[in-house]
DNA sequence: CTTAAGACCGTACTCGACTACGGAGTCAAG
DNA sequence: CTTGACTCCGTAGTCGAGTACGGTCTTAAG
């Protein structure tokens, strides 16, 4: 197990492309280790940890200047505002579970009502999504 | 309650833009009504609840082209294929429900630790996303 | 020492989902 | 019957998140 990556490995480690890796380089969400005077950049273990935070958090909802934000509550301080942060966001996660088990149940009711019953069945899924427009996450919060 | 909108009253009541409305429109997500040669487009209470199905869907992280596959379970007909993908989106669905959950958890567990106690805590969000990559959803399913 | 894989870097392109713009047409109030 | 708000429509621009390209430079294997 190599402690030492080329972003080429880096890349491979965390799943992701190395065009990937260089474009969160750019946007400040990995950081890029000194290179040893015109030549190659070796990444750790630390460095693919960060890739695959950045792309679970992602994979969750989160967009890159969210998980930017996120990364903030790494080190142990800036406690006030990380649980600031952390509590704003908490309540976005409930909020996106809440919505997510109303579609789930209305779905499963669905499959379970659909089952192949050639009725004109009101579909409970367009019903349940069907009421109150809600505000669209746009930008930060 | 007027039964007839404009397309500019239908987006107020939906809660977008008039551009948008247009733009589902040319996607096929909202059927537009026929214009009486020369004249002015008129929509009704239906237009209005599936605008707001379309923007709750999305808001869940459909799609527009899920969306729309969504939007074929509306009639009681094509109960095959409405099963079918039905029971594909309730999986991503639940998929996702699951992965929210662990980040609540983590980022409650977070919360409460880092209740203001200065120490050098290990940050448990970022513990709970630094596992192994997930595969990222792409195209249709 | 040569050579090929891969790093480096900047710029440009793509894709989804809008949002803006501009000119022509419609319509209801005054 | 004019005026101003709004519709219609096509095309273009924006934004987030990458992905591709192409030329130069490093570096390890042969």
């Amino acid at each position: 197990m190599p402690e030492s990556y080329t972003i080429g490995a880096l890349a491979r480690q965390a799943g992701v492309n190395v065009e990937t890796v260089r474009y969160y380089q750019r946007r400040g969400l990995v950081g890029e280790p000194q290179r040893p005077l015109g030549g190659i950049r070796r990444y750790n273990q630390n460095h693919v940890r960060r890739l695959r935070f950045v792309r679970q958090a992602q994979a969750l909802g989160f967009r890159l200047d969210e998980v930017k934000d996120l990364l903030t509550l790494e080190d142990g301080k800036h406690c006030h505002e990380a649980e600031r942060l952390g509590t704003i966001k908490l309540a976005a996660v409930r909020g996106r579970l809440a919505q997510l088990r109303r579609i789930e149940g209305a779905l499963a009711a669905l499959l379970d009502q659909c089952h192949c019953n050639v009725g004109n069945v009101r579909c409970p899924l367009i019903a349940a999504l069907e009421t109150e427009p809600v505000v669209r996450r746009r930008k930060k919060p």
